[in-house]
DNA sequence: TATTGTTATACTCTATAACTATA
DNA sequence: TATAGTTATAGAGTATAACAATA
């Protein structure tokens, strides 16, 4: 069929596209709210940058969020150019409890995973699955 | 930063996505290619199917594919109305190549994984796993 | 009538470039 | 001058719906 790495991206990917599809959310829109859970309210430009995409993604990507309620965009309190995004309350309990359901799927994957596999696997990766671990 | 999970699959549809960029293709194409390569030359609607996409997005990624050079539209032998999708020799060494790095990777991933592990994660995942170590 | 593939239209995600307001 | 965010425009990938040619 595909690849089998190509495969296993798209399963595990279309598995959580379902999962975010049943709260009208996409993969993009997913990753702005993680980058806000853990970074707390955060000018667009600053999105851009954590989320390596252009200010005029993130404009878009904003206003889907917004009009569906997880973030407001509130004024920045010395610059009058830029714009604090902010979670709601709604936002932040919709993000808590999609980390939650991917915590579940993620520690059967790879929680013995051994540590000589990690080194192998070089900078970017090995740190995320020691994360995945912890 | 972002969900831990979602993390690893942008990661791994990162790298993906950059070794394709250097052939020119995309994440859909390619998938067209490994689709061709395992079934032979089919029809639009029969890749359709397979990739679980519309005949419209077909179309399309028939279109790159076609004016890249991977892929030709032959005449159906006995259905006018249908055209059948083949493998040019230069598409055959592009996705075979593909396909040897990517094992390389996925073995460096998962050559380890326990029985068990993969027994409870059901269905779909648990069987490409398992022609992953194979 | 039903099926194959196309054109027409629309939405999301992505990009560059030009522009406005502010620093 | 430089920066934050917008509008304008474009392209890939996805969808539905209407249509032409063929079965």
């Amino acid at each position: 069929m595909l690849g089998l790495l190509l495969e296993l991206v798209v399963f595990v990917g279309d598995d959580m596209q379902r999962r975010l599809a049943r709260d009208d959310l996409t993969a993009a829109r997913a990753g702005v709210l993680w980058a806000l859970r853990a970074r707390g309210p955060v000018t667009q430009r600053e999105l851009a940058t954590a989320l390596a995409v252009t200010p005029r993604n993130v404009t878009g990507l904003v206003d889907g969020l917004a009009a569906a309620g997880h973030v407001t965009r509130e004024p920045h309190p010395t610059d009058r150019r830029a714009t604090l995004v902010t979670l709601t309350p709604a936002g932040t309990r919709l993000v808590e409890r999609l980390e939650d359901e991917q915590r579940e799927f993620a520690g059967l994957l790879f929680d013995d995973m051994p540590a000589e596999r990690l080194d192998a696997l070089g900078g970017g990766l090995a740190e995320i699955l020691e994360r995945m671990r912890g």
